[in-house]
DNA sequence: GACCCCTAGTTGTCTGACAACGTCTGCGAA
DNA sequence: TTCGCAGACGTTGTCAGACAACTAGGGGTC
C-alpha cells in the first residue's frame, strides 16, 4: 500500500495531489499521456473516488492535465518552460535558476514615514512608518536591477537591527519572521532615468523595466511595497500568459 | 428552479462556477461572508452534492473562495484586481474592461517568408510562409500600441484575402478560423526607439514596453508570433503574480 | 465572568449505482 | 484485403445516501 506522511491540516486530496504533480514534473508519466483511471488511482492511493477525482479537479484547474469523458485523463502538453514573471518568487532564485550566482549589495538603510503616493498605493495610513531598503541585485557579480523596497516597521519584532537584513527579502521574510509572499500585485513600466542607478556603473545604466509591486502573504497582509528597476537586456524578462 | 442555459460540451459544474463567480464579483457575496451550504446550493442549482463540490473546489483553487470543515465556504478577501498580464486574453477585451473603446487601424498587410531570427523563435522551418499585420491600437482615440504580428500562412483556408483581416485577432481567430489562443510565451523589454511608431503621432512616442510574444491553442500548434510596443504610460501595464 | 460539555450544523470521505461519451473489436459487405 | 458499421467495453460525469471529522454556539457549572 502507500503510506503517506500525512501532515496535520491537510486533506487526503491534497496529497494525491501533491504526489501527482511530482510524478507529471518528473516526467513519470509524459506530456500527452493518459494518467491510470480514477479507480486506479483509488486502488493506489488508497481512498474513494471523489477523493480521487478532488485531486483531478484541482490539477485540471491548474492546466496541468485535461480530461476527456469517456476516454481519460491526459497530462496537458506544455511547452519547457520555466515559470515566468506570473510566478510569486524571489529575484534571487530566478538568476540563481539561470544558472547565475545571485548577489545583493546593501545601500542605506532607512527608518521613515511612507510618502503621501506610497500611502495611497499601499492603502495604509499615512502616518505609516516603514523601512526603506535600497539594494543593487547582481548576477555573476553584474547589476542586473536596482530595487527599492518598503517593508512596514510593524512587520518586525521589537528592538530590530535594520543591518540584520541582507540578502534576499524574500529569505529574511521566511526565515526570520515566519511570512512567506504569496501574492504579488504588480505595474509594469519602461523608464529612463538617470537617478535610479548608483554605485560604479551607474552611468551605463539608463534604460529600465520598473516593477512596482505589492507584495501580500495568504492572509492578505501587506508585506512590501517595491520597486525594482530592471536593466534592460541585463536580465530575462519572461511571463507565461494563460487562459481561464 | 433554476434554468441555465447549457452549452454544448459544457459541464454542469462550470455553469456552477460562472454563476457563483459572477455573483462574488458582483458583491452578492460580500468578501469574507458566508457561501451558502454546500446542501443550500444543492438545492438551488437542482444538482448533486458531488457537483456542487466539484464547483466549489474549482473555486478554492482560483483562491476565491477558502472552505473550513466544519464551519463553512467563505469568500477570500482580495484586493479589487482586474485579471492582469498574466491572463492570455486580446488587447481589445483588456482596453474594453478599462472603460475605453478600443480601435484598430490597419497597415500594411505582407506576405512574405519568416526571417532567420524569427523562425529562431518561432521553432519553424526557415521557409515557412507568414502573414505579417501592422496594426496600431487605439483606446478612445489615443494610439497605445503599435503591434507587429506574425501569422503562419497555413493557418488560413486557400484563396484567402488578407484585407478581411480586421480589427482584433483574436475575435478574428476565434469567430473565422475556430482557434482559440489558450497559451503564451511573452519576453518583456524596455525601448527606446524611433524606428517603431508611425502615423501622425509618431514623433510623441519613443519609449515603449515590448511585449516578445508566441500564442498557442490548447493542443499547442503556433498561432502568432508578435511583437507588440506599448506606449510607456498609455497603458496600464498590471501583473497579477501567485505562488504555487 | 471563565470554563467545560454537549449538540446541531457543515464540510470531508466513502460506497454504490447509473448516465454520457470515447475507443476498440469483430463481423459483414464491397 | 479493405472499409464501414454496430455493439461491447472502459472511462469520466453525475446522482443518492450515509457516516466521519470538525466547528460554532448554547447552556450549565463553578
Amino acid at each position: 500500500m502507500f503510506a503517506m506522511a500525512k501532515q496535520a491540516g491537510r486533506r487526503l486530496a491534497d496529497d494525491i495531489v501533491m504526489t501527482l504533480k511530482k510524478e507529471v514534473a518528473d516526467g513519470h508519466y509524459p506530456a500527452g499521456s493518459r494518467l491510470p483511471t480514477e479507480a486506479a488511482l483509488c486502488e493506489r492511493f488508497g481512498v474513494s473516488r471523489a477523493t480521487v477525482r478532488s485531486a483531478l479537479k484541482e490539477l485540471h484547474v491548474l492546466g496541468l492535465v485535461r480530461t476527456q469523458q469517456g476516454a481519460g485523463t491526459f497530462v496537458t502538453p506544455r511547452p519547457t518552460v520555466h515559470d515566468g514573471l506570473e510566478r510569486m518568487g524571489s529575484i534571487t532564485d530566478s538568476i540563481r535558476s539561470s544558472g547565475k550566482e545571485p548577489g545583493h549589495e546593501y545601500g542605506r538603510r532607512t527608518l521613515r514615514q511612507v510618502l503621501p503616493d506610497e500611502a495611497e498605493r499601499m492603502e495604509a495610513p499615512t502616518d505609516t512608518e516603514v523601512i526603506e531598503l535600497r539594494r543593487r541585485i547582481t548576477a555573476d557579480g553584474d547589476v542586473v536591477a536596482y530595487s527599492y523596497d518598503l517593508i512596514p516597521l510593524s512587520l518586525f519584532p521589537p528592538r530590530f537591527d535594520p543591518d540584520e537584513l541582507s540578502g534576499s527579502i524574500f529569505a529574511y521574510f521566511e526565515n526570520a519572521l515566519g511570512l512567506r509572499p504569496t501574492l504579488g500585485l504588480a505595474k509594469v513600466h519602461a523608464v529612463t532615468s538617470s537617478h535610479i542607478a548608483w554605485g560604479p556603473d551607474a552611468a551605463k545604466h539608463r534604460l529600465f523595466i520598473l516593477l512596482d509591486q505589492l507584495h501580500y502573504d495568504q492572509t492578505h497582509r501587506l508585506l512590501a511595497y517595491s520597486k525594482t528597476y530592471f536593466v534592460e537586456g541585463a536580465y530575462e524578462f519572461e511571463l507565461v500568459r494563460t487562459s481561464k
